[in-house]
DNA sequence: CGTTGTATTGACACTGGTCAAGCATGGTGG
DNA sequence: CCACCATGCTTGACCAGTGTCAATACAACG
């Protein structure tokens, strides 16, 4: 994925929605796709998005071919293994406003990565059921909860645009951990 | 890992606990350990466990030099990922009881997977607190659901061995979908 | 036997869901 | 340009599913 924004998400027979994970400009999308015959999940795009499209016979050439990219692969699976965990312990144990506080955090680390300029304001381009359907709630509870954090002073809104007011207040609410430090990649050979 | 039953789990700084998924016999464990500082999660044996640990920098040696390999294990991450999912989905989006009847249904397909013998009747070596830890529910809620299901002639339990009377029911109610089939692994190279 | 961990059950509280209505907003076709 | 409509946001009243707390019953184990 060059550009844009995209979203991952099953659909439950009795057609509720649970979204796994927002994709942002640099992520490898549809590995799983790759594997099962049919896709587990879907995908969307929220916005206006460039993707390269790449034939997954390829990926055995290139896993031949450039061990080093292998392993590269490998590490990014990881890391989006250990999102989705973090994912995983927000909806088993968390209130619904520490998810959303936590869901804000993440969406604005993700944007920050590939716009450095964005600071403590931010536009999400999600509606309030789409946040509902990735923290597991509904659009009410997401409005309510939004207000609430609004009345905090912990956040503020107009427009689609979000603040932050007091990201540590906000980080310590939502138990939340910024993963996007701490990699350990000594055990990588160096490119070549 | 080659015999056992582990789990991998995160402590949220309330002192909670999420159980992210259960371990059998021949699954790779700590990948994601391997890639941070400080492993994101922790393991804990539920049984007498038998594992072969392996130094992690062997890992870049073997991703040159078995490709084929690596292919599986990057395979074996997403088959992961996708298990992931589907609880992801589960705690957000389904009640209690389908939360408990999937899980039923996901550990005896998993020990199945390597005992061939067990078909309705298995032990889940598990507390109702651990089910409760992986399901995001409390352990006297558990045991209510667990009852329901019970009295709706679905399960029987006695000890701590589990009977599915009526698993065709059992996975409707549950939404379960079992990931075991389906894998297309066409664009793999036949082993060498 | 005490001790400890687990299962079970009941009464009650609270978080979050449901339903319904009212507002904005922006796009569309006449 | 304006009536119209669809979509999303906001709010309130009420309800259901889970959590909390507490007490009891078991069983395993030293």
């Amino acid at each position: 994925m060059r550009k844009g924004l995209m979203m991952s998400y099953v659909l439950l027979d009795d057609g509720s929605r649970q979204i796994l994970r927002f994709h942002f400009a640099g992520d490898l999308l549809g590995l799983s796709g790759a594997i099962y015959h049919e896709s587990p999940e879907s995908l969307c795009a929220l916005s206006d998005c460039v993707v390269c499209p790449f034939d997954r016979s390829l990926l055995s050439d290139l896993m031949a071919e450039h061990p080093r990219l292998a392993s590269l692969i490998l590490v990014y699976s990881q890391i989006e293994r250990v999102a989705l965990t973090d994912r995983l312990a927000a909806l088993g144990r968390t209130s619904a406003k520490q998810r959303i506080a936590a869901l804000l955090l993440e969406l604005r680390n993700r944007i920050r990565a590939t716009d450095k300029s964005v600071e403590k304001v931010f536009a999400l381009g999600l509606t309030q059921e789409e946040i509902g359907d990735a923290t597991g709630l509904t659009s009410v509870h997401v409005n309510r909860m939004l207000r609430q954090l609004e009345e905090e002073r912990l956040i503020a809104r107009e427009g689609g645009r979000v603040t932050l007011l007091d990201e540590r207040a906000l980080a310590r609410a939502a138990n939340y951990v910024n993963r996007y430090q701490a990699l350990d990649l000594g055990w990588l050979p160096g490119p070549s």
